[in-house]
DNA sequence: GTTTTTGCAAACCTTTTGCATTGGT
DNA sequence: ACCAATGCAAAAGGTTTGCAAAAAC
């Protein structure tokens, strides 16, 4: 049995058609490359297969809940997604072409916990987006 | 002539009663408080005021433009506005009562900063967003 | 009086939901 | 066979837009 196919079933999900070929565009995918249900919609389409932008959404939601995925609001309204690794991480995300660099930093990390300790909180997720140019190999869009 | 109609005037925009009025809710919040399209909307009905969603919302986007607010999409779908004031700040939002906390820290800037500059970028804008529980004090709703 | 702004309603866009049908085990 | 998952179309929620009427200047 496929690999995918295990990491369903693992999640408690049936192993339908639409859901393994979501899972394989996303695992298919480098890093820094973030689809909205509508870009897997469109790539499942290219490939023939006959899935409904309402399933996109279900099977995206259900991946969440697995942890399988994580989605990100960036700016611009729809949210996007990509398949949970091991370490959470940050993005930065070149406004002219679209371009998203991941990173991890303890120091950041550290620091945002400190503060949300002064301040009476306990932290339970946290978002960070940086917004910029990158100033080399930009393919301005 | 008031205060906010110089606000108004220096964005380049007319004084009109429903740019007045919005302004003024925003002026009247206390740090913290972050207010949707809705919640002004609604705050304009209590006071009696005729003033259209359509209105509030294009008002708050000509205010954006100018720099007068900024918008932040904390999650949960919609966008909340707040008078920009002289210095960025981050917020802290805890997930059960809703309250929101502001704070500025350099170390945190300049370590995003010194990120970005690893990866290539220049910084044009930057949002985190902690969520988690306040641990005194949290009206639970 | 001319131009900008407003209110209303309709359109829009992303996401969710209801329900009959299909598909996995 | 059974129950879960899907497709479709319709609804929902937040936001934007077209246009005639009203308000600024």
């Amino acid at each position: 049995m496929s690999l995918e196919n295990q990491e369903l079933r693992k999640a408690g999900l049936k192993v339908t058609l639409p859901r393994v070929k979501i899972y394989q565009i996303l695992e298919k995918a480098g890093e820094g490359d973030h689809f909205s249900a509508e870009d897997i919609y469109k790539l499942l389409m290219e490939l023939g297969e006959d899935v409904g932008l309402a399933t996109v959404y279900r099977v995206l939601t259900q991946f969440e809940a697995a942890g399988l995925v994580s989605r990100h609001h960036f700016e611009g309204g729809h949210s996007v997604f990509e398949l949970a690794r091991d370490e959470d991480h940050d993005h930065i995300v070149c406004v002219k072409c679209g371009k998203v660099r991941e990173f991890v930093d303890n120091q950041l990390i550290q620091r945002q916990n400190e503060i949300a300790k002064e301040l009476g909180f306990t932290i339970t997720d946290r978002t960070l987006y940086l917004y910029g140019l990158c100033t080399e190999g930009c393919e301005k869009k």
